[in-house]
DNA sequence: TAGATTGTTAATCGATTAACAATC
DNA sequence: TAGATTGTTAATCGATTAACAATC
């Protein structure tokens, strides 16, 4: 049986990624860790431990091929795959998603939004007519959908999110502002947009402490 | 000089302070950490550990009072102070975000908006009009304006953080694809929804090679 | 071949968990 | 007082960094 990767390696894989893709855009060739080390400020000994998680993509004397490692890291990520996608919530989040992120450049297919609101039934998003509730499970299934985008109020998600799990979704992309509670078949990635901006909050203040904290004691030092 | 406090309590902050609002909502005065550890699925210990990087808020005996907790959390968060804060980019995003975030409910004052797009001059989201990026600066000035939320796309997200960073800005909250490079002083969160899109992606793969490998082995061994 | 750089083992560092004395 | 539960120290676990032999 394989090692298990660490949540740390996997929330770093899709940056590498990104940062790959861009030195393949810009033409380059190869990347030594250590000038991806400088690159993206991390050091050049995590960067071969975490590629070598997965086997070596790399040559002694060389480095990095950056076409293949972007193409094997691609392959890693389940980005070869097609994943068929819904939105569930044609608000303002669900409406700016369809939008704004591009599914189909890595190959997720946004398929269907659903809205409990009638007045949005028939609207268009992004070329697809918002649908009833209702109508999902049946769509779920004739359209082998894999991911739901959950951007409805946290007090419907967690019923919504059972109703998918029934339906053998195998992931929810979670905007509601809840802890999901399903089993271990179904993958669930957070996106709490508060929790965040609170964070960023923490810093402010944190940053703004220590400041005070160095004036006064170089006060007291003078 | 006080320890540092490590990153991994700070990103659980907002979560601690989150379940703890629900508890106070619903009429809970008092907890412990083991009742706290089995609704947020984490260690007993943790939550203890995690508490007393900023002092001792429980009481021997009999846990810890919700309300109280809840406070001093949200002090310990910023989120006692009023933070001003301005969008720069009122495309999808942007827009979403201003009618999506509730900002006020925190103390995070929506401010204004701004766009380098003629067409949306004028245009009202969430009672502010779209401004021209040639005010900003005064703007932020004359507004005291502590946070920028950044959904512009990525080829223009360098060039105004720099232009931010040198306003005096605090913090940027930043949706665009990459990775910004700012200054100790100006604070930093990234939301890279592409990012978290893909980890999903990750975990589907993951799961389902986990599956497969499983029923070789049962095969294997029948 | 000599130089460069990986893959990998070992050392260090930090975070999580366990245990328990202090104390309400 | 006895029971409960914190605050905190010690033990464990895991992740990161350093070092270097393998090898291109």
């Amino acid at each position: 049986m394989d090692k298990e990767i660490s949540q740390a390696v996997i929330a770093r894989l899709p940056r590498y990624f990104r940062y790959l893709g861009e030195l393949k855009d810009s033409g380059v060739e190869r990347i030594s860790s250590q000038e991806l080390s400088r690159l993206m400020h991390v050091t050049a000994s995590q960067i071969r431990q975490d590629f070598n998680n997965f086997g070596g993509f790399g040559q002694q004397g060389y480095g990095y091929n950056v076409e293949y490692l972007y193409t094997e890291i691609g392959k890693i990520l389940g980005l070869d795959k097609k994943h068929h996608l819904i939105i569930i919530g044609a608000g303002n989040l669900g409406q700016a998603l369809a939008n704004y992120m591009n599914f189909e450049r890595r190959g997720f297919i946004f398929t269907g939004v659903f809205d409990i609101n009638e007045k949005l039934h028939g609207k268009m998003i992004r070329g697809m007519k918002v649908r009833p509730m209702e109508e999902m499970q049946e769509f779920v299934r004739e359209n082998n959908i894999d991911i739901a985008v959950l951007t409805i109020p946290k007090e419907g998600a967690a019923a919504a999110a059972e109703k998918l799990v029934g339906m053998g979704i195998k992931a929810i992309w979670n905007f509601a502002h809840v802890d999901l509670d399903v089993p271990d078949s179904v993958q669930v990635e957070n996106v709490h947009l508060s929790d965040s901006l609170i964070k960023l909050s923490y810093m402010i203040n944190q940053y703004e402490n220590e400041l005070e904290e160095k004036e006064k004691n170089a006060s007291g030092e003078a």
